[in-house]
DNA sequence: CTTGTTAACTCAATTTGATTGAGTTAACAA
DNA sequence: TTGTTAACTCAATCAAATTGAGTTAACAAG
């Protein structure tokens, strides 16, 4: 039977048919076996994600001993991924004896992620295949970023992207959406924000009927984190700090591959945070940011909007970039110390609308402290790295967010 | 048929039959009938330890409600759990047409689980109920903490624990196991530590051979924390941080109900952290745990090793006490805001081997950064709150923390 | 006092999906 | 050429959740 459904999988967000979800206050969320498949194929897919981080794909049996499932298990649903082309036979391989398994990868054109990033003023959007690689960017300015002007952009802006590869949109698994401010998470009232006429609205029901698409809403930080797993700096972590530079200065937590939210959504708000810097206490955004170094090239009266800007001025050794440089590695090297202490993730990762050689100038000559959890004799990645750099960074990682809801398991510990 | 096993569920440890968990390396774990039914247990006995919470009950119907569950299913592991007096029946309740629902509740003599607390000179032993509360707690002093010394006090405690109540031990079900250092947890090796010849030994395997019943092992802050979860401050909250003092100070973080580690097991060590003091940058622990407080006596020769001699000392005012205690309160402060801005918590804990009016006085007037997340007009927990206090908290943690594992689902999110 | 409505619960049938065991096939080794 | 090993397939079994049709008990209305 298996009436391969016309959406991907089952479509998550209206899954339980119709029964008991009746309250819909209910918190709990009961395993029966259509939940147990759910959280076995995305075992099945993160295993050959992981393959492939390795540029490796694997067969049945390996991926059976990998996930503890038997292999009768996971050719079921290997049959079933296939069929939907989600992954696809890539060859055989022997290792001594035994017949040869058939290896599989993820088809990377088997489904798409769509992912936006709604700013004050302008809306990005990015299509990225199942390999988290952009197949599509664009921006479109906003006058004013009102409700109604965001869903028209967004609109026009999925039609662009759908017909880039002339996709229909049962080929797209989701959407991820990043908005400024304390948004869609958990409905805060009563702070003020950049985008007052969004306060009563749950952005993310509003998306989902937009667009017609299940769909996740994160801040920007979070999302970057995830762009950097599924296909930059962190891949194959499971946890990680990701250090995003947008205005100010924000920070993803990946914790057991899962983003961490804290109760109310806002958990690595670090920008705030007071740190000690040789001229007294200050908070971090002061000295690590992207106004932090406008500002200080504006007192020398110059002028770096744009990342370009930034990097030429980089380039011809700006005395007064320099100088900031200077001090945002002690801020960096301050607030490392408190990632790893309070976190002790494997690495922390630099990235978001920053040039790429101030980043690796930023991490190059870091004095780190001695006296951490993460000095240890066994690492395998460096205490801080350089990620993915630029303004699509924040875009990229809300589409990358539908891929790890999708490939990743939300538990695995055996306890 | 359902041949009661003799041991309070499957046995935990040794659960996988003997089949595909032959190589032992698989980081995964597949979903199937069985794991479904133990997490959907869980699922239904954290809605009765919350009921228990608020003093209430729950019947079927409700917990179903509650789950997302089948009420069919709710009364199979109703039933289940009845049979196994982890749970009771206890009248009826009628709210109103229908049948009155049979309400349940946790039967907090079910069973008990079992915690040490190894120090350098001691080992501290508490067996609690299904409520948490502690019905048997005592000390062994150690001449020196070897394995083999540790072994023999522990294997004492724990037949005299079981005595105290005539328990057998499949009516424990299971035992966690505090020890100090980064231990066991992901095997760190390089670090040195008070107790080194436990280097090599895989602490949570050790003991699980030594009391043949399922071991957990965490670091003292973390059990600390799931104390208050069980039976204190901290009850029915899922996201909170607490402040443990033992003798420097930790913080054990609760996300989504499960505690925080970070990659290795350090997550939390917030005392290394550098905070702004008035007198310039400082260590957190310098200024705000056990140690300094004696170190800071001891300059005006007072001694007070005991939590009873800092009691006496705080009802005298001893004018070096106060002192300190004031600049311990700004150390909060600073601490309490980098804790908001980094994790986000419902609340804040204090708790350890302090004098709990010492932690009152910490908490009165504590004058919190205004600019916070956590500022929020609809708050009902304080931001910082007293927890519980005295030398036997971490002891009592480490047996909460198997309440905690086998009461509560690993992950509820419905994504 | 009778009857209708509602809610909680039970029993039996169905369904999903994992496990188990008995083949089958292909590579390597003797 | 034959034996061994590993990967995979097919069919049967099993665990546990869901579904649907009763049954029971309380309250409400006439």
């Amino acid at each position: 039977m298996k009436p391969i459904s016309k959406d991907k999988f089952e479509r998550r967000s209206n899954a339980g048919k119709a029964s008991s979800s009746s309250t819909g206050n209910s918190t709990g969320t009961g395993a029966n076996s259509e939940r147990a498949r759910q959280h076995n194929r995305k075992l099945v897919l993160s295993a050959l994600q992981d393959a492939y981080a390795g540029n490796g794909t694997a067969g049945r049996a390996e991926i059976a001993r990998l996930s503890g499932l038997s292999t009768q298990a996971v050719s079921n649903i290997i049959a079933d991924l296939e069929a939907r082309g989600l992954i696809r036979a890539c060859g055989r391989r022997s290792v001594g004896r035994g017949q040869p398994a058939i290896q599989y990868e993820i088809n990377p054109d088997g489904a798409y992620a769509l992912g936006f990033e709604v700013r004050p003023d302008a809306v990005f959007c990015t299509l990225i295949n199942l390999h988290g690689k952009a197949v599509f960017w664009d921006r479109n300015p906003l006058q004013q970023a009102t409700p109604q002007n965001v869903a028209q952009e967004m609109l026009t802006l999925k039609s662009e992207a759908l017909g880039i590869r002339n996709l229909s949109a049962n080929m797209i698994l989701g959407v991820g959406l990043v908005m400024p401010g304390p948004f869609g998470i958990t409905g805060i009232t009563g702070h003020q924000s950049d985008l007052p006429e969004w306060q009563d609205i749950d952005v993310r029901d509003w998306a989902q009927e937009l667009l017609d698409l299940p769909c996740l809403v994160e801040n920007d930080a979070n999302a970057a984190a995830m762009a950097e797993r599924i296909s930059g700096a962190a891949r194959g972590l499971r946890d990680y700090a990701c250090l995003y530079f947008g205005a100010g200065i924000g920070l993803g937590i990946v914790n057991d591959t899962q983003i961490l939210r804290g109760a109310f959504g806002n958990a690595g708000e670090i920008g705030h945070i007071r740190i000690p810097m040789p001229s007294g206490p200050a908070r971090l955004e002061q000295v690590l940011s992207r106004i932090s170094v406008q500002k200080h090239l504006k007192i020398n009266d110059i002028s770096a909007q744009t990342t370009e800007a930034l990097e030429a001025h980089f380039q011809s050794e700006t005395p007064a970039l320099m100088a900031w440089i200077d001090q945002a590695r002690l801020a960096l090297a301050e607030a490392t110390n408190l990632i790893e202490n309070l976190y002790d993730p494997e690495t922390i990762v630099l990235c978001g609308a920053m040039p790429a050689v101030i980043f690796a100038a930023l991490v190059q000559d870091l004095s780190l402290s001695p006296h951490s959890v993460s000095v240890r004799p066994d690492r395998t990645i460096d205490r801080v790295v350089q990620g993915s750099s630029g303004p699509m960074t924040a875009a990229l990682g809300s589409a990358a967010l539908v891929l790890n809801d999708e490939f990743t398991p939300k538990f695995m510990g055996s306890s």
